[in-house]
DNA sequence: ACCTGAACACCGTTCAAGT
DNA sequence: ACCTGAACACCGTTCAAGT
């Protein structure tokens, strides 16, 4: 049967964006092949003319993602450059913050992934620090940018939450500390935080000094 | 029926230690009700009379699992007692390496889960810094140790490969810097690198100061 | 070339029934 | 009290068939 005249054909652009669209409104697990047919107006099996498998789907998710990241100019100074591409990692964090659960967990070794680490790497090495310490500071710097999105985006405030939970009088009551400081773990805090701990590291990792 | 005489009876302690153990062996995404029931010797629906649902089974494990964590003596300083916790922090991850992407990712706040965040937390306060910088030092920590976990349980090493990946010719090629900087991003490399970063932030957060 | 429908081998969970 | 079997509403994916 010929699809009806106000469908249109499906694509793998269009089949990735609604893929990315459904996500954000329903959640990673909820999303499936069939599901996401269903929104596109089409069986599941259709997909698979245009994606082999679901992970190659996702997979294609990833790239499409990490290639919509500004990559700043190289005539700026490497510490300024690092700054604006942790910030623009935190955005895609943040405007897919349901995907993200996957994409920071997958290896960005596509040419676009490796493409954006190649620029993180670069402002270590422009910096002028040895190939080591550009490599360790480069690794650690990622460790803190990656614990950081995915806690801001999957955890204490929006995260799942233990099932028998610590209720507010006994936090108070045993941890009269965590209670206390549970101010500063607010969505509104996330951005003094992480300012914080990044300048520790660039300071610490080399990326101040001349 | 009666169960077999040589089949023990089914208790939340024989679920859970074979859940942990089988979630290793196979993979979390293997991982269901019905396969741990087959190899507990019993019918998926027997575990739901010890357990409300599978979400319910895995938050057991969380608990379990962070109740194995030692808790250093407070008569030691702030600062080696915030290594220990690290260390054995790290520690779980290795030891469950596959199910650490459930567990990094879920609240801990169970009983058990807050009772070590807060030994965490008074490692900053007891180094004398006041409430807002002792709780902001203690998240960007939790961020780096969180991400250098799951880099170093789930990611580049171990972690699923993108399906159409750079291969190492292309990488040489076109990003030689990274290339030459994956000579410390394998596996052995991993403390040296982590310890790295660690030293930045305790020190940048001012737990080594008087 | 592109899409469909039935089928296969799985899921988590509900429920009535067995001992 | 503890376990089972059938059933429901889902999965991803294969395959032969349709246009």
């Amino acid at each position: 049967m010929p699809r009806p005249a106000n469908r249109p054909s499906l694509t793998r652009e269009r089949i990735e964006s609604e893929a990315l669209a459904l996500i954000e409104r329903e959640g990673l697990d909820a999303f499936s092949m069939r599901r996401l047919g269903q929104t596109l107006g089409v069986e599941a099996m259709s997909l698979y003319h245009h994606f082999p498998s679901k992970a190659h789907l996702l997979d294609a998710l990833v790239d499409r993602v990490l290639a919509s990241v500004p990559i700043p100019s190289r005539e700026q100074d490497p510490a300024s450059r690092l700054r604006q591409l942790v910030r623009h990692w935190r955005d895609i964090a943040r405007r897919h913050a349901r995907f993200y659960a996957w994409l920071s967990l997958h290896r960005w070794n596509s040419a676009t992934g490796v493409a954006f680490l190649a620029e993180v790497l670069a402002c270590f090495t422009d910096a002028g620090l040895d190939s080591e310490r550009a490599a360790r500071g480069f690794r650690a710097l990622g460790y803190y940018v990656l614990g950081a999105t995915l806690d801001e985006t999957q955890g204490y405030a929006n995260g799942p939450a233990s099932l028998q939970p610590l209720t507010q009088v006994e936090l108070e009551t045993l941890h009269p500390q965590v209670a206390q400081a549970g101010r500063y773990f607010t969505p509104d805090q996330f951005d003094t935080t992480f300012e914080l701990g990044l300048d520790v590291l660039l300071s610490g990792l080399g990326l101040l000094r001349r």
